[in-house]
DNA sequence: TTGTAAGCGTTATCAA
DNA sequence: TTGATAACGCTTACAA
């Protein structure tokens, strides 16, 4: 392995002389800087990262915590929280979340922290305690929640809001038997996504007078594209008539769609259908599906910029809340 | 920040015994183990894995270098790498490479080579000389192309085979104008994998005595649903009379289906559709998708343990080249 | 069973 | 403009 004191040597400096031409920090002479550019070519020389960071006690690393990326939504905000962080010279390690024991989430975060600058993470099942703690130890922003408090930014989603224009929009439409399709009994929590998006369901049902549907039709974590299609088959299976079915996420959507189609059942004629998250692939199903957008990039851009200004100090204090602004996107599957 | 020392100074015993006790290394009495352990919860001690990899010259971390996230099959793959590398005690850092300039993707990977104990890499443009540098300087695992040599190992897909299979079995199910979507002009070289495909798709169709489709119709770079859907468009729009469609990959079969959709042409009764992939989606589209399962499991174990034996030294000398098992999936789109 | 000393490769600090 | 020195937190090798 070739190190710094061997790219000095065959350039005849010191080891601060290569290392100020390699960060570009003080003016070197440029008769200097050839030499030892030209030491590093010969050399094949690399940079010890982990020297680095043991001496900066900072490691250029950004963690992305989420449950999986074995989902559209989340390898859709990997793949974007990569490439911004990329563009602003940070490397991003994913932490899967899922694949944990209820609670050990926050203990393995914690254990971790310190190989990150800064930690992004999607608050499936962290308590605000927990995140509070962690946010201790290193800077946090959570997605897709709220008022965690402390020192924790959160970048939310327009969940209630969202949900409430899909379902309003469905009624637009003149749907007036909607189903809300997501998981069971959501904890009563302002902190939980699936919660938000149901009160949004039911406010625009109530603002139109509308009675809701009273069924929830996926089983707990099963907020795929099967656990759409299951709940489908069930809708239909079991007799529910509806003209209307609002999903939690469009990976349930999707499946949703697949599902009706095993029934017979048409869309948009029959039924109209809605998703939420805006996923590439609702742009290309058969039918296209209608969707709220939540801001990609916003979100994103946010979160990176929120974190960098914990990581470097620029912004201390209590956490923002910052509201990414949504858009109803309408597509085949209600038009 | 707490570390090994001040751990150390409160339990009462030097730095060694704390390291030993939390590597379960040697022998350490259990009062001194007791004490230990107690200081560090106390304390709220973590470790610090740059000063740990500077020490063992070791990360812990493994590279998986992959064109982007913002597509199902790197994804799928991404996903089953972390999970399979977490068990095995390893994290995982993800690399864009499509974001890079043509050439600069070799250059990048050796730049952050030392980061990593190992590397996975989808060689979409890396050539055989960059590959085998690369490898001197970390272990390098390739995947989805072959015969790289050096110290490469390689876990290809059963490409030729795979598309061979997938056009006989549209034969078989009396198509006998198969178009062909992928991009123009691949490069003539059994390491490219655009190639190799379309190279199964010849061999059957001449098996056969039938004519290849003469046609490209995915614009270089575009192997996506919008490249698959505009293909669609242009094949029928221009006119070209097929019963068959095999696409170059799922993504871009799925787009097809959509594109198809589009203008009207029903599928499979008017035109069959073969991807090769099988990701999750192609399950789940309507239709679903016929598809290559190309063994994503086996591949990822494969790819793992041939790049653990590299890191550990259990395994040293010429690359070895496994192929996957290849399954065809019969699904609604041939049916 | 426990401890001491040295060193991994880099950079901050201060001196020349 | 350049260099010497110490230190970041940990583990290997050896000593007690």
């Amino acid at each position: 392995m070739v190190t710094m004191a061997d790219v000095a040597r065959i350039a005849g400096v010191s080891t601060m002389t290569v290392s100020n031409v390699l960060n570009d920090r003080k003016a070197v002479s440029d008769s200097v800087r050839e030499r030892v550019i030209e030491a590093v070519e010969t050399s094949g020389y690399v940079m010890n990262h982990s020297a680095r960071a043991l001496r900066k006690g900072a490691t250029g690393v950004i963690g992305l915590a989420v449950p999986g990326l074995d989902n559209p939504y989340f390898s859709l905000l990997a793949d974007r929280v990569i490439a911004r962080a990329g563009q602003l010279g940070y490397r991003v390690a994913i932490e899967h979340t899922s694949a944990e024991v209820e609670g050990e989430l926050a203990a393995v975060a914690t254990s971790r922290s310190l190989d990150y600058d800064g930690l992004i993470m999607t608050a499936v099942e962290i308590g605000p305690e927990e995140a509070q703690r962690l946010a201790r130890t290193i800077p946090l922003v959570l997605i897709g929640e709220r008022s965690v408090g402390g020192s924790v930014d959160h970048v939310a989603m327009a969940n209630v809001e969202g949900t409430r224009a899909a379902t309003a929009h469905l009624i637009e439409r003149g749907c007036r038997r909607i189903a809300w399709v997501s998981v069971p009994d959501p904890v009563d929590d302002t902190n939980n996504v699936l919660y938000l998006r149901h009160q949004g369901y039911l406010q625009a049902l109530e603002q139109a007078g509308l009675e809701p549907d009273p069924g929830f039709r996926v089983h707990p974590g099963g907020l795929t594209l099967s656990g759409g299609r299951d709940a489908a088959h069930r809708l239909v299976d079991d007799g529910v008539d509806v003209d209307g079915v609002v999903a939690v996420t469009d990976s349930v959507a999707l499946g949703v769609l697949r599902g009706l189609a095993d029934r017979g059942v048409r869309v948009p004629d029959d039924v109209r259908v809605v998703g939420f998250d805006d996923v590439n692939e609702a742009q290309f199903s058969v039918p296209s599906l209608s969707s709220i957008h939540p801001g990609h990039d916003w979100m994103v851009d946010t979160m990176l910029t929120l974190l960098l200004e914990r990581i470097t100090g620029t912004r201390t204090g209590t956490g923002l809340e910052l509201v990414a602004p949504y858009e109803l996107v309408v597509r085949e599957s209600s038009a």
